[in-house]
DNA sequence: AGCACGCCGACT
DNA sequence: GTCGGCGTGCTC
């Protein structure tokens, strides 16, 4: 018997001979343990076929790590598509999606009956396989007199035990701290059983030290912990439509309840916090599923019986039959996976729920621009009160004289403030007033960050995470005056201090979160902060929200960033459960459409409008795009390579249809672009040259890139489904 | 993805 | 004369 395995590895399914003994006839969706290398590795069986002509060649699989399939039937064959759909190897989505599909093991080996082997005598009886040397090990099973049995371990906790009675060497701290023990059967840690005897850490660990307490493995119960708050009331819709937009938060989740009360169904979320937000106020029974939880407990939650889901991507391949996916903010930058096979997770749910032949809903407070046509119902959106300040017109930087005062009102009414910034650290820019030398970073094209801590401070790049002292005197002409430009979170902070001294000042963002309990408890303050902010709840007396320079996030080099900008507006519009609070934009341009819709409760018509601009453009959803980057350390390498791919794929596009017909006037984009360099010409040392193909036809793109020669010398990488050009440069 | 194999520069 | 850089190819 062969098998067909898939690891979780960048490959197509490998072939094996089926473990030799085992107690299973193999099935497809099993997870196997197999030599791979000088290891061993988990994978899933995708295939059983008989034996055939040359499989003696082949090593055995070691053994089943399943009784019942992991992944099921309709699971596999949606991970063969969805590779496929996605110009990967299916091992890539696999591991992508399964990030969590290999557990311990528990190895053992022995000779099998009869066979001798000098030398080795004590492996006559079973003995666990990490003692011995691996390359015996393959030795032993090419020879096949080796017995192989494996097996997941339990997942185990350590913890802190009573070994022995206490006696009279102990001293009476000692002792107390034995007795505590021994009442409390077990403690989490040293530390935590010195805390609760009221002794000191020392007392403690003598008493590990000399034996009377100590370390113990005990399996580990797994469980998700329980909703944290009260549940909201589900609110059915007699025959929803695909798409649900508007509405408050709350009234979101009541709605996705509604929609999941006939059970068999995965809500889908784009990220963590959201998800534990809308956990923690399920009706239950429902089951949280995401990467935040231990692959122990995901691989035990992995088959748990619950009508209901809330899982992020990785939720995508469990083994149900689900009769609805509620796809939950479809527009959020979040479900597009950033390394790997850089899928997106929508798209994937989307192709998930057609094999499955389940109903499929988006429920957003803006609808995506690729869903925006699908039939809708819209739930009136949050009353916004929009304030913008036109740059153009207001003195002041990066705070002008109308922000300060409404700043200045927060303490006075005993209220608070968010001021949100697009960038961390103190300045996007750093340059010498007499010379205008700027410091850039040696491995990528981009300016340096300064970012203020410490006497000088220091310049870090946010593409490589390149880091060095800030010069003390300009490198060039020695002058000691340097300017900044776009502010940072630092910045603003500092900005709002001076401005408003009586105003306590927080800040938040990857690079500093400060405690925000204060605010939580209704005490008056303000936060200054990156976009990290929306993943914290919101201050209860919010009653600002202040954007210094709201076109900082609007990068000019996306085409989704019209809709981005739209969805964060809305997105603070929404922050908090009940107020409604002055949203203060300082912008150059008041009359973007994004801030024009805000201000009069529309939330379709940017994406509305983004999609005829799209089709007229060839811009997804119209077409289907492909990215092909090619990168080297040498410019001339990158460039080369971008080039040959870029012949080759002329050739098999053939001559360029004649103008489009005049009747289509969005009829065919060209569909090759490029070589180009990349919107960052050059990221961590390597040159980065681009080539898009794009097509109405999902198909023809695939005809195309089949059998694409592999690059000469450069590295190439795909992205199968862009979604703003940022994300092509990390890793 | 990892890991080995293989071919050209700075060194005990 | 070797150590080691990463470019290339393979994994059953």
């Amino acid at each position: 018997m062969r098998l067909s395995i898939l690891l979780p590895l960048p490959l197509g399914p490998l072939s094996y001979l089926a473990p030799e003994g085992a107690p299973l006839p193999p099935r497809p969706g099993l997870r196997v343990a197999v030599p791979f290398r000088k290891g061993m590795r988990v994978g899933v069986v995708v295939e059983v076929e008989d034996a055939a002509e040359g499989d003696f060649a082949l090593r055995h699989a070691i053994g089943y790590l399943d009784a019942e399939p992991f992944l099921d039937e309709a699971g596999l064959a949606f991970l063969m598509r969805a590779a496929e759909h996605y110009f990967a190897p299916p091992g890539q989505l696999l591991a992508d999606l399964v990030p969590f599909l290999e557990p311990p093991l528990h190895h053992e080996v022995r000779l099998v009956d009869g066979a001798v082997r000098p030398g080795l005598p004590q492996l006559a009886l079973w003995r666990d396989a990490a003692e011995l040397d691996p390359a015996l090990l393959d030795e032993l099973r090419e020879g096949g007199v080796l017995e192989e049995r494996v097996r997941a371990l339990k997942p185990t906790r350590k913890t802190l035990v009573p070994l022995r009675e206490p006696t009279e060497k102990l001293t009476p701290k000692q002792r107390a701290a034995l007795e505590t023990l021994r009442a409390l059967g077990e403690a989490e840690s040293q530390t935590a059983l010195a805390a609760a005897a009221g002794v000191g850490p020392g007392v403690v660990r003598a008493l590990v030290d000399k034996g009377y307490a100590g370390w113990r493995e005990v399996e580990l119960e797994l469980a998700a912990p329980p909703p944290a708050g009260s549940p909201i009331r589900p609110l059915p819709v007699p025959e929803p439509p695909t798409r649900v937009s508007g509405g408050r938060h709350a009234e979101r989740l009541q709605l996705a309840a509604g929609l999941a009360r006939e059970g068999e169904t995965l809500v889908l979320f784009p990220e963590r916090y959201a998800l534990e937000r809308a956990y923690d106020r399920w009706p239950p029974p429902v089951l949280p599923f995401h990467g935040g939880q231990s692959p122990d407990l995901r691989r035990a939650l992995w088959r748990e019986a619950a009508p209901v889901v809330l899982g992020s991507y990785q939720a995508l391949l469990m083994p149900r039959r689900w009769k609805r996916i509620v796809v939950m903010d479809e527009g959020s930058d979040s479900y597009k996976l950033a390394s790997g096979s850089r899928a997106h997770a929508v798209r994937l749910a989307e192709l998930r729920a057609e094999m499955l032949g389940a109903e499929l809903h988006y429920l957003s407070l803006t609808p995506a621009v690729e869903v925006v046509e699908k039939p809708g119902l819209l739930v009136r959106p949050p009353r916004t009160r929009v304030l913008p300040i036109d740059l153009r017109r207001e003195r002041g930087w990066p705070l002008t004289g109308r922000a300060v005062e409404l700043l200045a009102q927060v303490p006075e009414k005993g209220r608070q403030a968010l001021v949100l910034v697009a960038r961390r650290g103190y300045s996007g820019r750093l340059f010498c007033k007499s010379c205008d030398w700027q410091p850039v970073c040696s491995n990528c094209d981009l300016p340096l960050r300064f970012h203020k801590p410490g006497r000088r401070g220091r310049l870090v790049c946010h593409q490589c995470g390149h880091s060095e002292p800030a010069p003390e005197v300009c490198p060039v002409c020695g002058g000691e005056v340097f300017g900044y430009a776009g502010p940072g979170v630092q910045w603003v902070a500092e900005e709002v201090r001076r401005r408003v001294p009586s105003l306590p000042v927080y800040q938040y963002s990857a690079e500093r979160k400060d405690d925000l309990s204060p605010l939580q408890r209704g005490e008056v303050g303000v936060v200054v902060g990156t976009t990290a902010l929306l993943r914290t709840p919101a201050p209860p007396e919010l009653a600002l929200v202040l954007l210094p320079y709201a076109e900082g996030f609007l990068p000019a080099s996306d085409f989704r960033a019209p809709e981005r900008y739209h969805r964060l507006l809305w997105q603070l519009a929404d922050l908090h459960p009940s107020r409604s609070p002055l949203l203060a934009l300082q912008t150059f341009e008041p009359d973007h459409p994004a801030v024009e819709a805000l201000i009069e409760g529309d939330v379709t018509s940017v994406p509305e409008t983004e999609l005829v601009l799209r089709r007229m453009l060839g811009y997804p959803p119209a077409v289907r795009m492909v990215v092909l980057e090619f990168s080297h350390r040498q410019e001339a390498t990158a460039r080369a390579a971008a080039m040959e791919a870029a012949e080759f794929l002329k050739k098999r596009i053939g001559p360029e249809p004649e103008a489009a017909e005049p009747a289509d006037p969005a009829g065919a984009p060209a569909p090759l672009l490029g070589p180009a360099p990349a919107p960052v010409p050059r990221v961590r040392g390597r040159y980065v040259f681009h080539l898009i193909l794009r097509s109405h036809d999902p198909a023809q793109l695939a005809a195309w890139l089949r059998d694409l020669p592999a690059p000469k010398g450069a590295r190439l990488r795909l992205d199968p489904d862009p979604v703003g050009f940022v994300g092509l440069l990390e890793d």
